[in-house]
DNA sequence: TAGAGCGTCAATAATTTATTCTTGATCTAT
DNA sequence: ATAGATCAAGAATAAATTATTGACGCTCTA
């Protein structure tokens, strides 16, 4: 039980001077850092082992030991504040800057999460997951992200083959077969090269995913499934890194559910690591 | 500047028994709150006045201080969360999935923001704005991150020139002299042929600048300019997506800086991306 | 009203923390 | 090289904080 909780459940049988106490700790927890039991008591003008045996009434090993709880408790409860101290003028602007950022992304990627219904998200994670063969096109941004996403699948073993170029994909997507995916990453969704390899997929039996902005668009329309990303700012140059980021946020997402889908997946993701260490030495 | 962010960005700069308590309270952080200083020095075979002057000269007012601190910071790290009781459909698993992943995106974001002065990161986006090439290495996630960032440069109108492979990076530094810029991005820093790049450029005379963990490590010793990431996470498969993420995130910082940097960058900008648009219709 | 039970405090013991001082190692400038 | 400076580390010790003890007074009850 949170120390707090367990001052104010237990304050109505008390003494009057542990209720002195207590109530200067409930009102008083976050600067309880700065004093001692001997400072607490004479704020309190009792006596010093008065605040000891308080604290071990409670369950307390002694005073520090509440201290201590009280502080995690504090600072569960306020939350990651930051100490914002101020600092030269280039230092702010700056972390000005970046926290300006920071929020846009934070806005989009949320905005992201919740346009994409959870149970589409896991169906498409267990789509995923009982694939053959996943093929991932997208080209620009989209392709780098595609290829982020190809290099985690590739990592939980899962065969992902990933091109910028249609028609390589085109080869490719001839081999493709029924319990295949294709994952179409495309901002706009109106590439029509893109189009055309969904069509010619499905037809092969496999299941298309696009990727695009939530607007109407064709390539979301001609998808199985579609996975949506929001992404706006007013600053022209923001938005691409905005689109970016909480497209990414979307696949890391979805790559989380696909580690938690079977035990083995994440075996294995261990196993990718090692190896990859190894190759790291070099 | 949250406490075990500290120890660990100093971390390099401390003598061998100073680090000893670092990595100590680094990897022990949830349970220091039963170790007293003597204690902790008995741990780690040290005298207790080396404990206490590690807790002063990091800035606290003590040992007690410090371990309070610690204490806050593991609360909030912990997760500030009420343990929720039964949760009833997929939504709540998921969203709080999602809600627990992004927490932890900010938390390494904010800590790699912090770790990095915004001096420095001016004088990166300075000499990358005035560079007349710029060489970007890296493999594997590195490897798609330098990529993005090459092509966030090409929209600026920077020369950028991306590769994974240092044997194909060698022969393009080749060209290379006064005046440029190698970006390297390597988690862990320990590629010797990167390292090896890094000497053959400065030799003509090139500026280097190393993208690595916050980590010692070679490569960032012998850059000319060391960028630096904070992702730290006990999940092993989620620790990756925050590496990317706060990477990202900072290689974002430093394009939005050379945004600012002149205003005909903006112009090129908005031009590239028309002529991007016209493409994207095919 | 004697005495058990409890809460408080002053005194003090025990523990923990902080400081001082010494030593030895590593630089630095002559 | 070498004297001097600087610094890290530990031992010894001072200072502080915390914990325990025992005495006193209060209340309740048999």
């Amino acid at each position: 039980m949170p120390p707090l909780l367990k001052i104010r459940s237990e304050r109505d049988q008390m003494s009057a001077i542990e209720r002195r106490i207590a109530d200067f700790l409930l009102e008083n927890a976050h600067l309880l850092r700065d004093y001692s039991s001997q400072q607490l008591a004479d704020a309190l003008k009792i006596s010093q082992s008065s605040v000891v045996k308080f604290s071990q009434k409670l369950g307390f090993k002694g005073y520090p030991d509440l201290k201590y709880s009280v502080g995690e408790a504090v600072a569960r409860s306020t939350g990651g504040e930051t100490t914002r101290a101020t600092r030269s003028a280039k230092r702010d602007t700056q972390a000005a800057l970046a926290e300006s950022l920071w929020a846009s992304k934070a806005r989009a990627e949320e905005e992201t999460r919740l346009i994409n219904a959870p149970d589409k998200l896991a169906t498409i994670a267990n789509t995923i997951d009982r694939a053959g063969k996943v093929f991932l096109i997208g080209s620009g941004d989209d392709g780098v992200a595609a290829q982020m996403f190809a290099m985690q699948l590739s990592s939980l073993a899962i065969v992902a083959i990933h091109h910028s170029d249609p028609l390589l994909m085109a080869a490719s997507i001839s081999t493709a077969g029924k319990g295949d995916v294709l994952v179409m990453l495309c901002e706009h969704g109106q590439h029509h090269a893109i189009s055309h390899l969904s069509r010619q997929f499905r037809e092969r039996g496999g299941k298309s995913v696009s990727v695009t902005r939530h607007t109407a668009n064709p390539l979301r329309a001609h998808a199985d499934m579609a996975l949506l990303v929001s992404a706006h700012d007013e600053r022209t140059h923001i938005e691409p890194l905005l689109y970016q980021s909480a497209l990414l946020h979307l696949l890391d997402l979805l790559f989380v559910l696909l580690c938690e889908e079977g035990d083995d997946r994440l075996a294995k993701l261990g196993a990718s690591r090692e190896r990859g260490k190894q190759l790291g030495e070099s």
